[in-house]
DNA sequence: CGATTTTTTGAATCATATCAACGTACGTGG
DNA sequence: CCACGTACGTTGATATGATTCAAAAAATCG
């Protein structure tokens, strides 16, 4: 659990108090390779911090998996469009090995929020940090061609790159798996 | 100055105290057509609230103008990838048409979200609303063909496409103008 | 009205998608 | 431990859709 309050601390300083609050909110769980935190038309009822694995997000479109994002250990995640507006979910939630996870609902996140102006603050600042990663991201498919955005990646996250298939990278990409193994070719 | 209360209503309740702050940190402030609000390398240290107007962010990429957003009446607006991180903005902020705005400081705003928990709460709901739409944008992008993109716009925004030149939409919507022309013809 | 900006149209070009086939790696059961 | 099956990756040929370049038509502004 110290991870989680280390992770938490990058963001606001919490007393024992506040720490005590928060850790008593938080459940962990395991999950199996392959295993789903969220399907397609849930609501998101819990965001996660990973201990130790990985997870994918992907939807299907037309019968064709779409991946539109990945996390690894040390990250906090949830599906925030279904969460906070507690709407069904577009996507599938899956662990791609087998992880560790601790949950927090978002009942007992919305009382930390309520309860502690620094748990608001916290709030705040990871929808910033979303947002700000959302913006990148958008960047990328605004800006740059598959190649660049290939690119990019290999530089900021080369860890991506082993721990995950190919195809699931073209498809995050925005290319097929045949585009990407031409790009991989070209450099 | 009311539709400014009225636009943070819909997100907190504020008492006539915490309103009393806000108002006190606002300045208003008149844009010609075409002026800017931020330039390319400034850091954005304000938010604004537009009472009546339009403006678009833009950037420039090898002498081309890509327009990655609009902003009318009664939108609030702010370039927050330079606002949230006082780093460089990327993008040009410019008035589409003579505007009147109400602007808050990156300074005043992190005040009043260290005093009035109120207001922290407002800050972490914005920066939810402004993931969602990021998110709804990126999706567009992801799973949406330029055609689909049109009829999206047209459905959603239809006021927008009154409002600007064909050309800056099909910038917004990632095709060249030419593409947009031959889309519109086919629908 | 004339000048400038914006939109449309046409033809050639370029990049990715698609379809199909082949190669390779991995792991499971025999 | 080998053999086979399945999933993954690569390669080639063709198709599709947007871009590019050029020019004409239409709209806007002084």
């Amino acid at each position: 659990m110290q991870e989680v309050r280390t992770f938490v601390e990058k963001f606001v300083k919490t007393s024992d108090e506040e720490w005590a609050a928060f850790r008593n909110k938080l459940q962990f769980k395991e999950f199996d390779k392959d295993e789903l935190f969220l399907k397609e038309g849930e609501v998101c009822k819990h965001a996660l911090f990973i201990t130790e694995g990985a997870f994918r997000f992907y939807k299907i479109v037309d019968g064709n998996e779409l991946v539109t994002a990945f996390f690894f250990t040390g990250d906090y995640l949830s599906d925030y469009q279904s969460f906070l507006t507690q709407s069904p979910s577009n996507y599938y939630v899956q662990a791609l090995r087998s992880s560790k996870v601790y949950l927090i609902s978002k009942k007992d996140l919305t009382e930390l929020y309520n309860n502690y102006p620094n748990f608001e603050k916290l709030g705040r600042l990871f929808a910033e940090r979303l947002f700000l990663t959302m913006n990148r991201r958008l960047d990328t498919f605004l800006y740059e061609t598959p190649e660049g955005r290939y690119a990019e990646l290999v530089n900021r996250n080369s860890k991506l790159l082993q721990e995950v298939p190919q195809y699931m990278i073209a498809s995050y990409l925005g290319v097929k798996p045949e585009t990407l193994s031409r790009i991989r070719k070209r450099i």
